[in-house]
DNA sequence: GTTATTGTTGTGTAATATGCAACAATAGAT
DNA sequence: ATCTATTGTTGCATATTACACAACAATAAC
């Protein structure tokens, strides 16, 4: 027999001061309201209260038990709330992973910025490239939340769409002028490229779909198929694999290699927005599309996300928009000007 | 569901670091622990612990959770054995209630070498001559032992004989010779009579029996009726309803009424041992017999007898026993040597 | 005495706790 | 990479038991 509702009934007895009474206030039977302290006399071989018809009175064991009762109780009560207020409002320790790169270049910010507005929140921002191992992760490691921009291809984690980040390649305008604008992907295969290595199975190949109608007033002039949205049309996708001339797995290291005229550099966006605004790095092949990446945050699949998560998962969206992070025209300037 | 039992499993899944060996631990299945964990999270609104098919770790909460359980599981440990131990051993406090002469005369003595031998034991012994009003007592006043004369006739109490206590009807010397010694129980009708009055309706109504054939050796020649018990032969039981000439519900003071010469007295017999004894008072109608009274002790009715009330019981027998209180024939100098 | 109300107990039924078996997921082995 | 063994989960049938109703015993008030 469930013993919390066996003490329930007891502390209602005596707080009622009558079977009855107590009885109807649980909404059940005298009867079974009696089998309960029976059953708690029973299990403490000692009567709890003497009953004799007309008024109740409890034993010495009686009042002790009373006591541990309500004691359990409030303990469970207080428990449960603090549990519960996980859902409620963003408390204890948040656990954060994220690629290296993208982590310093934006992600500490916006953890910043988290961090201030909760102030009963701690977060812990782990900066590798070496993760998503999956499960791993979230169990072992206790990770909340795991950023990336890789799928993981598993059920048993959620993967949310934080923002779209787009890639761009660029060289420096000394490196082109040396060693020629490619007009074509193909071209690539003639240049010094620093490649952007993940742990991942990232290989050194580069794909573009494109290109893009030089002229737009000529799609309008034409009239036979309807205009495409952002009235650009697309050819199939574009594979080069290209010489490595440099590698590394930092954005930042690669932007700083090709504005330094070493090669042309296929990296985030915002990990060169300051140099494309400077000049020092310039676009190749606009009018070639690279393929965005989008950043996902990734926590565990379960019936109910903690608050935390949640919070930070909304906010994070939100920063990103706001901050232009990874926006196809990006308003450089003002990205640079912002907070 | 019963939240004990799921906190139990959840607490063997912590500790075993496995469903299915926390499962065949607490004898279930694997089905159930992973139902009563699942129940636990649902009804607490948050995930108690990642499971990855390989590997279980604790969540924030669950970490706080599973403290929380240790804590109410050791509470509730500690709690039941302090209560079951009032099975085994007395503590806490006996609560007792006795007539005011027996317990100044010998129940005090009693009480007292029961507290030394039971020095985690609070003893209170209250004296009066107006209790039992059955239940109110162990009920209201939350007594624990009676000790009285009379039944309770009620369903509800547990009576138990502890000693029979001898009256004795008697009066001093002197008065005898003033007043001339009565042959028959009916020839106290002509008696100053000292009447203890109980608060019950104890009439002046004096109960004898027999008279005893006076000689021993006529029976045994006679040989036609077998010998019954103690040689002695009854009548029936003879009612006097006397004349009061002094009352009062303190047989010391009775005792000390008929020691002064004012009449004849009915009291129990330890109340004047001491008078017998020194001769200051004289046993009156010898071949009668005073129905003697049984001293109970009188307890509620209840599945489990409280420890300290079976001791003290036990206890009291052997020390009225030892100490020839109401004994037909005490051994009257005995009695008052010893301890 | 009579009555009304209390706590307890017997009994049938509805709720649910439980095990079994099939399933999904994963880590390690081949 | 594929296979295998093992884990935690879920659907389903069933045995358990929690529960209310009603009859009962006891008692306080009338």
């Amino acid at each position: 027999m469930d013993r919390f509702r066996t003490m329930e009934s007891f502390v209602r007895v005596v707080r009622a001061g009558s079977f009855t009474i107590a009885a109807s206030q649980l909404g059940l039977s005298r009867a079974l309201v009696s089998r309960h302290v029976s059953e708690l006399e029973g299990r403490l071989g000692a009567r709890l209260l003497n009953r004799s018809t007309r008024s109740l009175n409890l034993t010495e064991e009686g009042a002790a038990y009373l006591e541990f009762c309500e004691r359990v109780f409030r303990d469970i009560e207080s428990n449960e709330r603090a549990i519960l207020r996980t859902r409620q409002e963003p408390v204890g320790t948040l656990k954060l992973l994220a690629p290296k790169s993208f982590g310093t270049m934006h992600l500490s910010d916006a953890v910043i910025a988290f961090a201030k507005l909760q102030p009963r929140l701690r977060v812990s921002l782990v900066l590798e490239n070496t993760p998503y191992r999956g499960a791993y992760d979230f169990g072992e490691r206790g990770l909340d939340l795991v950023l990336c921009f890789s799928t993981m291809r598993s059920a048993s984690v959620v993967e949310q769409e934080i923002a779209s980040v787009e890639w761009t390649l660029c060289a420096s305008p000394d490196y082109l002028a040396r060693a020629g604008r490619p007009q074509t992907p193909s071209d690539l295969g003639d240049h010094a490229c620093l490649v952007h290595v993940d742990v991942m199975p990232n290989d050194s190949i580069w794909r573009f779909e494109g290109p893009t109608r030089p002229s737009l007033a000529s799609q309008a002039t034409a009239g036979l198929s309807p205009p495409k949205r952002g009235a650009r049309r697309r050819k199939g996708p574009i594979a080069v694999k290209v010489r490595g001339a440099f590698f590394s797995n930092a954005a930042l290291t690669l932007g700083k290699a090709a504005a330094a005229g070493l090669g042309v550099t296929l990296v985030p966006r915002y990990a060169v927005a300051d140099d494309l605004a400077a000049g020092t790095l310039v676009n190749v092949l606009p009018r070639y599309r690279v393929a965005s990446r989008t950043l996902l945050a990734v926590y565990p699949q379960a019936p109910v996300i903690p608050r935390k998560v949640q919070a930070f998962v909304e906010f994070l969206k939100v920063w990103m928009a706001e901050h232009d992070i990874g926006r196809r025209k990006p308003r450089v300037a003002a990205a640079s000007t912002r907070e």
